[in-house]
DNA sequence: ACCGGTTTTTGATTTAGATCAATTAAACAA
DNA sequence: TTGTTTAATTGATCTAAATCAAAAACCGGT
């Protein structure tokens, strides 16, 4: 809550957490590392299974996430749910919003997690000052772009034992960028919601895991995954340049 | 090609055509009016099947469509392809290229166009010192995510009847607001192309279209698609408030 | 450690849409 | 105009994934 920081601090919590996304690759100096800090300084924690914000939120207020898990989903009126998107520490949260001043989803962790507010506005205001941070965050905001449009081609012409090779692979890319293993990690989310994401059925992705799992390129044990042979699973997934 | 340009020009096409997407909402004063004409003054044609620009190429431009219709799509490797957009006069193109060096698609002309450049760098710069401009930047961003999002829906968990209906009321709503008529119109692209937009095979796409027609909710002719009946149509798609 | 609810797995059946195939219609060039 | 190519429609069949169903595993709270 407070604008009183440690530069110090802010630029090593930048290069183990949540703020390397918006801040690590620009190369800051001092002072703008401090005028950043006075952005990125409200926390807040949210417990699973709560909501960070709500479709029709009014605040226009970006997320970096300090660690956790989120999934955002649009809830339809007939009460079914569709995932757009899982979300883990280190990434940036909340770009629907900007689009107009209401959020477009749900966003709801999927364990306990804490995040860092960063009103869009002043973003924008100290952006203009520091052209590389500008930069900066139009490349994340394209990235997003980027990424949907390979969800379209996964949602459009894989079939489900790929759509899941492929997200596995996403999953496992996305862990090691923040230096977790990347052969061996926990799925928060349920089957159902990676179905959702995938455009298919619970059941489904159960059977492609045991399909995978079969085959020897994973291990799965529930939410644990391990992935035995990358090279193979690349494979799997068909000859598609997927999910960036 | 030439930076020499009269302002009452740009701030009538600005109204009329291409540029409105860009500056008609942000309420630009002389000066600003001018700084922009700068940044948007390349004008470039192309034929119809050509190309925009490549998966791959270099040059970080976004284009404004001042006449024409554009697909953009993901090539695979085993030659597919995945149609990730549709893009009309009045429309930006060209934000998946911000996120890298390079394009990660193919912009093909539907008909023959014409575009504006708008040199990203330039664009950056200019809207620097036009904080009006720059947000409405971030929003056009913003409402490509939340539009990709609407799209995962879709294929996500609509059945083809849905998809098509959807995808016929998103067309007709950007008609409708370039100002034509948003119950008659000439779709450019093929059954195929909408197909692979929809994660359909084209018989289905045509299969559906036969029997909205059987329906009375529209009238086809070929490309030529008339709407009878919008509510009833609304109706068609489910409850979802998709396609933005 | 036990209990009740949720999540996951696996099997049997059904179905929407893919695929295969053939006809008709439109677009285009000579 | 005519012939040639490309696009669209419609029908018959097949299949991947949805749906229905039931058992097994896991989780959180006491």
């Amino acid at each position: 809550m407070s604008t009183n920081f440690d530069i110090a601090q802010l630029r090593s919590s930048c290069a183990t957490c949540s703020l390397r996304e918006l801040c690590l690759p620009v190369g800051l100096n001092d002072q703008e590392v401090h005028l950043l800090g006075e952005v990125v300084s409200h926390k807040r924690k949210i417990r699973r299974g709560g909501y960070l914000y709500h479709t029709s939120t009014k605040f226009q207020t970006l997320y970096a996430i300090k660690s956790g898990f989120f999934k955002t989903c649009i809830l339809e009126e007939d009460g079914r749910q569709q995932v757009t998107g899982f979300h883990m520490t280190g990434e940036l949260l909340g770009l629907d919003a900007i689009s107009g001043d209401l959020h477009t989803c749900d966003a709801i962790a999927l364990e306990n997690s804490e995040v860092c507010e960063i009103p869009f506005a002043k973003l924008e205001e100290i952006s203009r000052t520091i052209p590389s941070l500008m930069r900066h965050f139009h490349r994340i905001m394209s990235r997003e772009i980027v990424r949907d449009h390979s969800i379209m081609l996964l949602l459009g012409s894989m079939k489900a034992e790929e759509r899941l090779a492929s997200f596995l692979l996403n999953m496992s890319r996305r862990f090691a960028i923040r230096g977790y293993s990347e052969t061996s990690f926990i799925l928060r989310m349920t089957r159902e919601e990676i179905g959702s994401y995938l455009g298919l059925k619970l059941e489904t992705v159960s059977r492609a895991f045991s399909k995978l799992q079969h085959e020897t390129l994973i291990t799965v044990n529930n939410k644990h995954i391990q992935i035995l042979d990358l090279d193979r699973l690349k494979l799997k997934m068909g000859n598609t340049s997927c999910l960036t």
